[in-house]
RNA sequence: CGGGGCGUGGCGCAGUCCGGUAGCGCGUCUGGUUUGGGACCAGAAGGUCCCGGGUUCGAAUCCCGGCGCCCCGACCA
């Protein structure tokens, strides 16, 4: 048997790994305008089933959808102080709205029509909170309008210097959650409802091991009381944020005079909260999971979770083959399964095999004669594992495996993930470690924005979370790792994308 | 915006140093034989060599200018 050509022979570093997996596995490709990424259906596949599922999760808490306009008037993104410190940089500005023709072909053909020029330029939306705070302005009067609990799903844009498929792409897919609430014990219990949510989430679906916590100031939303968000390590030992809830105080509400009438008459500004994931999980799924071969693809998350590969000799074995195939077919789809049945005469199994491996299909079974004869099919797991498996009740056998993968699959990247984490270490082994391996680093913390950055500065790591009590050292040190002071919280350090 | 690399049939590349008929592999199409880990044979289609200028009898190749993409930094989901 021919050794298995891997998919990613020349690839010398994780970036080039990275692109070959989305190529190969058909996931995405670059557009004609940079930095925007075209999804392709076995991208968009996923990104699908993680909109069912969050989106179900987001409604069983309470949130019911709506839709804000991707048109945002200028003047709004600017009355947040920090907000617009944050995002000025990174708008697309619509300023006129017709182009005029010059007569000319090429690239010459059309300039702006000077006459259609806006008087008040609109930026293509980088978030929503300015334009649905301000309907909330409209909508909240009183206690009780409160809580208002909405989410969308929309695309955004930003203008980033560098993009990179799915994990910073100048328009990407998310939901955003916007929220008011009358105090700020309810708007902190949302954004630490929907951080859990979140967890679960990338947990259950993505078999994407997180932690969570708060962000320091430096790494908080801009215009955010407090940021939460659940981080992720990749395989090349990166940190990967993976989705934010933040806690916005009153920052919004007075930009933007969202008030209500409290029960004893009083006018108070409302609490917001804002939370969002993008199709940057995607790419953090990818990046867990995958291996030389290509994708490899969660379960739950995969668009084709099973394929059935028949294999025959002469006519007469085709006709069986694909009959019991179909019936496979039929069986598995009546079980909920997603699966596909590759009939296709013009190429060969074994490449047909590769082929699906490389798009993350999480099962493979096949069918030959052999197979047919002995009652049975070839149960080939992604990522390795072959056995055969009765017919009898398969469907139930393919379950009950593919759950098995979704598990293992998290198991193996939480595994993984503490392997490359290290806690209570000293400052040489912090440097050390970010410089020669990298992955979490918990340690002492004195709080000084100043440390971070000089930590910054001399490893490339930045504070990626406080973390929560449930992942914080048993002992955690009382000093800063870096400085020596008193230490006011632990903190995990990383490497980031 | 700095540093590096690269632009040649759909994809991946050679050819560039040293100018002389534009090539290879994969893919595609046709026909046939094949089909338990990337099939084989025969035939065929498919190219403004990133763009503009210059040098030259002659430019993918040399010179000048531009554009674009990828990677590494800074900014960020």
């Amino acid at each position: 048997m021919a050794q298995a050509q891997r998919i990613t022979p020349r690839a010398k570093d994780f970036s080039e790994w990275y692109n070959d997996v989305i190529m190969q596995a058909e996931l995405a490709d670059y557009s004609p305008v940079r930095g925007c990424m075209v999804i392709r259906p076995n991208g968009y596949g996923i990104w699908e089933l993680m909109q069912r599922a969050l989106d179900d999760m987001i409604k069983a808490s309470g949130h019911q959808n709506a839709y804000f306009p991707l048109f945002i008037p200028q003047s709004f993104l600017a009355k947040e102080a920090e907000h617009v410190e944050g995002f000025a940089k990174e708008v697309a500005l619509v300023t006129h709205t017709r182009l005029k023709a010059t007569g000319k072909t090429g690239a010459a053909a059309v300039t702006p029509d000077p006459e259609s020029a806006l008087e008040e330029p609109l930026v293509v939306r980088p978030t929503s909170e300015t334009i649905i705070y301000a309907m909330f302005a409209k909508w909240i009067q009183s206690y009780r309008d409160l809580p208002l609990l909405l989410n969308q799903w929309c695309n955004v844009v930003r203008w980033e210097r560098r993009t990179r498929l799915f994990l910073r792409t100048t328009e990407f897919l998310w939901q955003e959650g916007h929220t008011a609430h009358a105090d700020e014990a309810d708007a902190e219990r949302e954004a630490r409802l929907i951080l859990g949510i979140y967890r679960t989430f990338a947990e259950e679906w993505l078999a994407m091991p997180v932690i969570t916590g708060v962000k320091t100031e430096s790494e908080k939303f801009a215009g955010a009381l407090r940021t939460y968000a659940i981080e992720a390590l990749m395989q090349d030992r990166k940190a990967l944020q993976a989705g934010t809830s933040h806690n916005l105080g009153q920052n919004f509400a007075k930009a933007f005079e969202v008030r209500y009438q409290t029960a004893a008459g009083d006018q108070e500004y409302v609490w917001n909260t804002s939370w969002g994931v993008t199709t940057r999980l995607i790419g953090g799924l990818i990046m867990t999971h995958s291996d030389d071969f290509g994708l490899i693809c969660p379960p739950r998350l995969a668009p084709v979770q099973v394929v059935v590969v028949p294999i025959w000799k002469s006519d007469e074995e085709r006709a069986q083959v694909l009959a019991t195939g179909e019936q496979l077919h039929t069986d598995l789809q009546g079980a909920g399964v997603r699966v596909t049945l590759d009939a296709r005469d013009s190429v060969k199994p074994g490449a047909k095999y590769f082929e699906w491996e490389a798009r993350g299909v999480p099962l493979r079974l096949e069918i030959g004669p052999k197979d047919l004869a002995a009652g049975q099919a070839v149960g080939a797991r992604r990522g390795g594992g072959k056995a055969p498996l009765s017919l009898n009740g398969i469907a139930t056998t393919v379950k009950g495996m593919l759950d098995e993968i979704q598990a293992a699959l998290l198991a193996a990247a939480r595994a993984r993930r503490e392997a490359a984490s290290i806690r209570g270490v000293s400052k040489q082994q912090f440097i050390e470690f970010m410089r020669d391996q990298g992955g979490f680093a918990y340690g002492g913390f004195c709080g000084d924005a100043a440390c971070e950055a000089a930590i910054k500065e001399e490893t490339a790591a930045t504070v990626r979370v406080l973390p929560d009590p449930e992942f914080r050292s048993p002992e955690a040190s009382k000093t800063c790792m870096w400085c020596g002071k008193p230490s006011i919280a632990e903190a995990v350090w990383a490497q980031a994308y």
